[in-house]
DNA sequence: ACAGACTATCTATCAAGATAGTTATTGGCA
DNA sequence: TGCCAATAACTATCTTGATAGATAGTCTGT
C-alpha cells in the first residue's frame, strides 16, 4: 500500500504523468521507495477511481496524448491521514544477514566476495545520498525547490529540516552495513589464515 | 526464493517436520527471516518434488501422523550452491524513512508518536538479538549446540563466530534506527517550540 | 469423560512485487 | 528523409507475501 502513498506523495508537489512519475522512483523517490512502471500505470488508474485523484488528457503533439494526474482534495486527505497513521513494522526478511549466519557454508573466497558486494552496493548507495544531502543544503534540490515554492516561508526550514534527517538515517544505515561487513572479512580472514 | 534456503539452513542441522519449522521462523532463524506456516508447508512440498528434501511419514500417537523432512545431498548442494554465490541486492522500499520525508504533513503529535514507535520496535528487536549474542557466547544455544555437534571440532569456533557478527550487524542497525529517531525527536521539538 | 491447549497440516484468497514484453508517438539530428 | 533515443502507456505472467481460516488428532489435568 506505500506505493500509493509515495505517489500521492509526489503528487502532492505538482501534477505528473505516469512516465513522469516512473522517471522520479528511479531518482528522488527511489531511494525510498521503488517501483516499475508496470505497478505505477494501474495504481494511477485505481486511485483516479478512487478519487484521490484527478487525471487530466492533455496534448502531445499532433497525435499523441498523455494523461497527467493532480492530487485531489480527497487525496490530500488521504495523505495526511496516513502520515498521523503508525507505521506497522512487519517482520525482519534480510537476505545478506541470513547468508552471514550459515557463513561456514560458503568457500572463504565467496564469503570475502560477498563481503565485498555489500560493502560496494551500500558505497554506491551512500554517495548518492550525501549528494542528495548535498543538494537539499545548497538549495540545489529541484523538487525540494518546487515544493518550498507552493508552501509558506516559514515552513521552508522545517521541510527541509525533515528531508536531510531521512537522508542522514539512510547514510547511517549504509554506514553500519559498511562497517559490519568490513569486519565481517577480517573474520574471514582471521579463520582462512589459520587453516 | 530466500524461503527455500532459510529452510535448507535449518534442515541442515536436523530433521525437522513443517511444525518445528515453522516455530523456528518464530524464534531463532525468525529474527533474520520470517514466514507463515501457509507458506511453509507448500514450499516443503515443492522442495520435496525439486529433490532438495526427503519427507517421512511417521507416526503421531495412535491415528496421528506427521511428515518429517530430511535434507537430501541435492538440498546440500543446493544450499552450498546459494552460499558460494552472489546476493542480488533489491531496490531500498523503506516506508519508515518514506514518511520521514514528508513529515511535515504529520501533527507533531503524531510524529513523535511515530518516532517513539519506532524507538520502541528496534529496542525490543536489539534486546532480543542481544540475547540470542549472550547464549552464542555462553554455549547454551540449543540450535547452535546441536549444529557443533554434528561438526568437526576445529570449525567451532567459526561456526560460533560467524552467528555471532550476523547478531552483532542486526544490534548495530537497530541500534542506527533508534539513534535516528532520537534525532527526530529533538527534530520535531524544536520546531514545534518556536511556533 | 471432557475441556482446553498444543501439535500438525492444509486451503483459499488477496495484495504486492518482479520480469518481460508490446505498441505507438515525438523530436532531434545526421 | 530516415533513423534513433526518449516519451508515453499498457498487458501478461509469475512469484512472493499477508491474512484468515478449516480440520483433525494429541496430551494433560480435573
Amino acid at each position: 500500500m506505500s506505493l500509493r502513498y509515495a505517489l500521492l506523495a509526489l503528487l502532492s508537489v505538482e501534477p505528473m504523468t505516469g512516465y513522469e512519475l516512473s522517471k522520479q522512483f528511479g531518482s528522488s523517490v527511489g531511494y525510498v521507495w521503488h517501483a516499475p512502471d508496470s505497478q505505477i500505470y494501474p495504481e494511477l488508474r485505481r486511485m483516479e477511481k478512487d478519487g484521490l485523484l484527478a487525471g487530466e488528457e492533455i496534448p502531445w503533439g499532433p497525435r499523441g496524448r498523455k494523461t497527467q494526474y493532480r492530487i485531489t482534495d480527497a487525496g490530500t486527505a488521504a495523505f495526511r491521514e496516513w502520515m498521523n497513521s503508525p507505521l506497522e513494522y512487519s517482520r525482519e526478511r534480510d537476505p545478506a544477514h541470513l547468508k552471514a549466519a550459515y557463513l561456514e557454508w560458503a568457500d572463504p573466497a565467496a564469503a570475502r566476495g560477498q563481503m565485498l558486494a555489500h560493502i560496494a552496493y551500500y558505497t554506491t548507495c551512500r554517495g548518492q545520498w550525501e549528494e542528495k544531502i548535498h543538494e537539499l543544503q545548497t538549495g540545489t534540490n529541484a523538487m525540494l525547490n518546487k515544493r518550498l515554492a507552493a508552501m509558506p516561508k516559514r515552513d521552508h526550514r522545517r521541510i527541509t529540516a525533515y528531508k536531510i534527517f531521512t537522508y542522514e538515517g539512510l547514510v547511517a544505515k549504509a554506514q553500519v552495513e559498511i562497517d559490519w561487513a568490513r569486519n565481517g572479512i577480517k573474520l574471514i580472514d582471521s579463520f582462512d589464515d589459520d587453516t
